[in-house]
DNA sequence: GAGCACTGC
C-alpha cells in the first residue's frame, strides 16, 4: 500500500496541528496502521524539527527499530544512515545528516544520563508504550521533565496500540489523544458455562474436551491452545492424542526450551488439521498462520521480583483481559475465529485489565542509580507514570548501599519515617558506565583490584541475556557435557564459561551446539557484549591485560557482588541451605556445585511446583571460603563467644560462634564459662515468655504479689513500693541468678525472693493488716482474697457464717470487708456488707429454697 | 512431575 493511503493520515492535520499548540500528543493506533513509519516523517516534513533537530523514535525491541529505519530511508529515498538512521546497542548507523532516528530504549536513557538538555533533539516518539517497559515509563517521565526545565520546545508524542489513555492523559495533561481505527476479522469469544476446577479435572482435560467440541463444529482451520508450562502442555498433547474425536488432527507442543527443528515442525503447515499447544511464545513473539480456533487456559507462569524477600518469583497466575484478547486475536488474523476461554463470563469481569508494568515487578536498583546519577536523590518523589511500591525502591537504595554506589542509607532508623536518600558515589559514577547491572558492574571495580577484569567481564556478558544451557538435557547430552567440559566444583560461571568457549571455537554450529543442549543462539550473543565490556572497562581506565585466570580472585568478585546472597549449607547431606536475612532455598540440581558448604548463589528463584508447592532455588552457585568474609566484609564477620538459651537442653550454654551479617556459619559448644548475669537475663526471658514454669510461682505467690500492691496502696503511710511488670522480672531475674539451667530453677522456692522486696517493718504488719485468713467471732477461719481492683472479699459457706453478726472490716478498720455468702455447693448466693443485715433481709428466702435442696445440712 | 516469555544499555 503507498504510504499516503495508510489509515494514519486521517490524523495528519490533527496531528500537527496539536504538537504545535500543545507539544505533547497521545496517538492511539493499532499494529498496521502505519503510525511508526509515518508519523515521524510528518514531524520532518511539516517542519516540527529545529533546523538541525531531529527525532528521536524510541523502539522497545532491536530489530523493529532497524526494519523501521529502513523502511523510512526508503521513503525518504535516502540511504540510511543519512538523514534517516538508527541506533542500537553495538551497533550505530547515523550522521551529522541524521533527522529521523530509530532507537531502543537503553539508548535513550543513557543519553539521558549523559546530556540532561538533549541538545539536538527537537521530538521525541514513544512507540509501543502500552508494553510499558521500565526503560520507556522512566524515559517518558524524564522526558516530560525536561520540557518542563531546560527544554520548553521539545515535543513529546506517546504512541500506543491499545492504551488506558485515561491515566496517561492526566499524567501527560495538557495533552490531546487522537485515535485511528484499525481493521480485523472478528473472533467470537465463548466463555464455560461453570466456572472449571483445575483440581478435580486437570485443565489439559477440559482442554482437550473443548477441542473435541469445536472440531465437531468446524471443518477446516488449525487450532492453537494455550497452557502455563511445558508440563502442562505435554499432559495436554497426550490428552488429545487419547481423544477419539480428535484423531483425524496432528498435535504438536510448543515453548522455548524446544530444539529448534520441533519449534519449526509445530509452525509448519499441513495437510491435516493440527492442534498446536504452546505457551505464551504463540501470543506475541510467533505468528502462525492458519489459526482459526483458540482455547485459551487463561493462566500463564509470571515471572515477578518480591522486594520484600529480594527473590525471582516464577509462578501460575491468572492473565490479564488485555492479554486474552491478544491470545484471542490470534484466532483472527486470516479468516474469521472462535475463541473459546476456559473460565466464566462472571470471572472474567474480575480480572485485570493490563498486566502490571514492569516498573511493579522488577529489581529497580539499576534504574535508581541511573536517577540518583541525574541528580534525582529522592526517588520516591521522582514523577512517576505509575509508583513503584515503596519497598522496591527502598530494597533498590540497600543494595546499592551494599555495593557502595550509593552513601550508606542510615539503617537504624525509627519505624515510619522514610530512610533518607543517598547520593551517588564515585564509585556508583564508574558503575553506571557499564552497562549492566549494578552487581555486575561492581563486579568488574573489583575485579580491577584483583587482576581480573577479563573473566568478570565475561561473567557479565554470560549472564546478560537467556540462559543458553538447556535444561533437564537426556542421559547422553549430559555426558557429552561432562566429557567435553570437565568437572567443576568452584563455580557454575567457571562451567558456563568452559560451555561459552566451547560453543565459541565450533563456530556456534547447530550440530556441536545441540550435541552438548547448548542454544547456540543465545551463545553466539556473548562474545559482543563481552567485547563491549572489555572496551569500556579499559576506557575508563581498567586493566584489561591478558593474565593467567585466578579463580580465587574472580571467586572474591562474586561474592562482593552477591554477598547478600551467601548461603550456607544446612547438613553434608542435603541440598538445604540457609541464607543471610533468614531466607531459606535449596540448591538447584543443575548446579555443579554440589558439594560447597559455602556458597554464593547469583540466582535465587521461588518457583512454583504442579500441586501448588513453592520452592527456594538456588542457582548459578560460587563455593565461597569463610575467611574471604573477613577480608571483604570485615565489619559484617564476627567470630566470638556467645552465651545463648539453648532450647533442647533448656540452658544456658556458651558457644564459640562465627557469623556473617545475620547468618551463623557455625556455632559449637564452648567450655568457656558462662557470666551469671547473662545467664539469668536468658532464663527470665524464657520465663517470661511462658516457656519455662516456675513450680513455686503459684497462686498463693499471686495474691501476695496483689497483697503488697494492696498495702502500698492503703496504707501510704507505710512507705511500701508497689510491684510492677518490670519489678516482677527483676524478681525472676533474682531468683535465677547463679542458675544456669531450667532443671535448677524449676523447683527453686521463690517466697524468700519475694519477701525481700518489703522491710522488716512492712513484713511484720502485711499479715497483721491483710491477712489471707481471718477468725469470725464464731471462731472459724474463712479466707480472704484480694483482687487489683475493689475491696478483699471473704467468703465462706452460710453454715460457717451461724453466730457471726455485722460488718468486717481489715487493718485496723480502714479497710471494709465484702463478704461473699456461698450455698453448700460452693456456689455464690448473695454477695454483702454487713451481715446483720443478711440474716434479716435475705436470709429467710433463701433458707426456704435451699433448706429443700440441701435437706441434710444444718439450717437454723 | 522443580522452571513462562521477553527486551533493552
Amino acid at each position: 500500500m503507498p504510504p499516503r493511503e495508510l489509515p494514519i493520515y486521517e490524523l495528519e492535520n490533527a496531528v500537527v496541528g496539536s504538537l504545535r499548540a500543545q507539544g505533547r500528543l497521545i496517538v492511539q493506533a493499532p499494529t498496521g496502521s502505519g503510525k511508526s513509519t509515518q508519523i515521524p516523517q510528518m514531524l520532518f516534513n511539516h517542519g516540527l524539527l529545529a533546523e538541525r533537530g531531529e527525532v528521536v523514535v524510541l523502539q522497545p525491541r532491536r530489530l523493529a527499530a532497524r526494519m523501521l529505519a529502513k523502511r523510512v530511508a526508503e521513503e525518504v529515498g535516502t540511504r540510511i544512515g543519512d538523514v534517516v538512521g538508527y541506533q542500537i546497542r553495538l551497533e550505530s548507523r547515523v550522521s551529522e545528516k541524521t533527522r529521523i532516528r530509530f532507537v531502543t530504549e537503553g539508548i535513550l536513557l543513557r543519553q539521558m544520563s549523559f546530556d540532561a538538555t538533549l541538545r539536538g533533539v527537537s521530538a521525541i516518539v514513544f512507540d509501543e508504550f502500552h508494553e510499558r517497559h521500565l526503560y520507556g515509563d522512566i524515559s517518558l517521565a524524564r522526558a516530560v521533565q525536561i520540557q518542563q526545565t531546560t527544554r520548553p520546545d521539545l515535543k513529546i508524542v506517546v504512541m500506543s496500540a491499545t492504551l488506558d489513555a485515561g491515566a496517561l492523559k492526566s499524567y501527560l495533561a495538557p495533552c490531546e489523544v487522537l485515535v485511528s481505527q484499525g481493521r480485523s476479522f472478528p473472533v467470537r469469544v465463548e466463555y464455560l458455562t461453570k466456572t472449571a476446577n483445575f483440581e478435580q479435572e486437570p485443565v489439559w482435560d477440559v482442554a482437550a474436551r473443548e477441542c473435541a467440541r469445536v472440531a465437531g463444529q468446524t471443518s477446516s482451520g488449525d487450532f492453537l491452545v494455550f497452557m502455563p508450562g511445558a508440563y502442562e502442555i505435554s499432559r495436554t498433547v497426550q490428552a488429545i492424542q487419547g481423544d477419539r474425536a480428535l484423531r483425524d488432527f496432528i498435535c504438536f507442543p510448543l515453548h522455548g526450551e524446544l530444539p529448534p527443528e520441533q519449534q519449526d515442525r509445530a509452525v509448519a503447515r499441513y495437510e491435516a488439521r493440527k492442534i498446536i499447544v504452546s505457551t505464551n511464545v504463540a501470543e506475541t513473539s510467533l505468528t502462525i498462520d492458519g489459526v482459526t480456533v483458540v482455547i485459551d487456559c487463561g493462566l500463564a507462569r509470571v515471572a515477578r521480583f518480591d522486594p520484600n524477600r529480594g527473590i525471582n518469583t516464577l509462578l501460575i497466575e491468572k492473565i490479564s483481559v488485555a492479554s486474552a484478547d491478544q491470545r484471542a486475536g490470534r484466532a483472527g488474523r486470516t479468516a474469521p475465529g472462535v475463541c473459546v476461554r476456559l473460565w466464566t463470563e462472571r470471572e472474567h469481569g474480575g480480572r485485570a485489565l493490563q498486566e502490571l508494568p514492569e516498573v511493579k515487578r522488577l529489581d529497580l536498583s539499576e534504574v535508581v542509580l541511573t536517577l540518583k546519577a541525574s541528580g534525582i536523590d529522592d526517588v520516591g518523589a521522582f514523577p512517576w507514570l505509575e509508583k513503584p511500591d515503596a519497598k522496591g525502591l527502598e530494597r533498590a537504595e540497600m543494595l546499592l548501599a551494599d555495593l557502595g554506589a550509593v552513601s550508606a542509607v542510615s539503617k537504624e532508623r525509627d519505624e515510619g519515617t522514610p530512610p533518607t536518600p543517598g547520593r551517588i558515589t564515585e564509585v556508583g559514577r564508574r558503575m553506571l558506565r557499564f552497562p549492566v547491572h549494578p552487581r555486575y558492574a561492581r563486579m568488574l571495580i573489583e575485579a580491577d583490584a584483583r587482576g581480573c577484569v577479563r573473566p568478570v567481564a565475561l561473567m557479565a556478558a554470560l549472564t546478560q541475556g537467556r540462559s543458553f544451557l538447556m535444561r533437564g538435557v537426556p542421559k547422553d547430552v549430559e555426558d557429552a557435557r561432562e566429557d567435553t567440559l570437565g568437572e567443576e566444583h568452584e563455580s557454575d560461571f567457571f562451567l558456563l564459561m568452559r560451555v561459552w568457549r566451547f560453543a565459541d571455537k565450533a563456530s556456534y554450529s547447530m550440530d556441536a551446539c545441540r550435541r552438548l543442549g547448548i542454544h547456540a543462539q543465545g551463545s553466539r550473543a556473548v562474545g559482543p557484549l563481552f567485547e563491549q565490556f572489555l572496551e569500556i572497562a579499559e576506557k575508563e581506565g581498567l586493566d584489561v591485560s591478558e593474565q593467567r585466570v585466578d579463580g580465587v580472585a574472580v571467586r572474591k568478585c562474586v561474592l562482593a557482588g552477591f554477598s547478600d546472597q551467601l548461603a550456607k549449607r544446612l547438613d553434608a547431606g542435603t541440598l538445604r541451605c540457609e541464607l543471610v536475612h533468614k531466607r531459606k532455598g535449596t540448591l538447584a540440581r543443575e548446579s555443579a556445585i554440589q558439594k560447597a558448604t559455602l556458597l554464593v548463589a547469583a540466582e535465587v528463584s521461588e518457583i512454583g511446583g504442579r500441586g501448588g508447592e513453592v520452592n527456594t532455588l538456588l542457582n548459578l552457585v560460587t563455593a565461597i571460603e569463610e575467611p574471604w568474609l573477613k577480608e571483604l566484609f570485615p565489619d559484617d564477620y564476627v567470630n566470638a563467644t556467645t552465651v545463648s538459651y539453648d532450647e533442647s537442653a533448656k540452658r544456658v550454654v556458651a558457644r564459640r560462634e562465627r557469623r556473617f551479617r545475620d547468618l551463623v556459619i557455625e556455632a559449637k559448644a564452648s567450655a568457656d564459662e558462662v557470666p551469671l548475669d547473662a545467664a539469668a537475663a536468658l532464663l527470665t526471658q524464657q520465663v517470661l515468655a511462658g516457656n519455662l514454669k516456675l513450680e513455686a510461682w503459684d497462686e498463693t505467690v499471686e495474691q501476695w504479689i496483689v497483697r503488697v500492691n494492696r498495702l502500698a496502696e492503703w496504707f501510704p503511710e507505710l512507705e511500701v513500693n508497689s510491684l510492677t511488670e518490670a519489678d516482677r522480672a527483676t524478681l525472676v531475674e533474682q531468683i535465677c541468678y547463679g542458675e544456669l539451667g531450667y532443671k535448677d530453677i524449676r523447683d527453686k522456692p521463690v517466697m524468700p525472693t519475694l519477701r525481700d522486696w518489703l522491710t522488716a517493718e512492712q513484713l511484720a504488719v502485711i499479715d497483721d493488716y491483710l491477712p489471707e485468713r481471718l477468725t469470725m467471732a464464731n471462731g472459724r477461719k474463712s479466707r480472704i482474697s484480694y483482687a487489683k481492683e475493689g475491696p478483699p472479699v471473704l467468703s465462706a459457706r452460710i453454715q460457717e457464717l451461724y453466730g457471726v453478726e455485722g460488718k468486717f472490716t481489715l487493718g485496723n478498720g480502714r479497710v471494709p470487708v465484702k463478704i461473699e455468702v456461698l450455698a453448700p455447693n460452693q456456689r455464690p448466693i448473695q454477695v454483702t456488707d454487713d451481715l446483720t443485715n443478711f440474716w434479716r433481709e435475705q436470709y429467710p428466702k433463701v433458707k426456704a429454697e435451699l433448706s429443700r435442696r440441701y435437706p441434710r445440712h444444718e439450717w437454723r
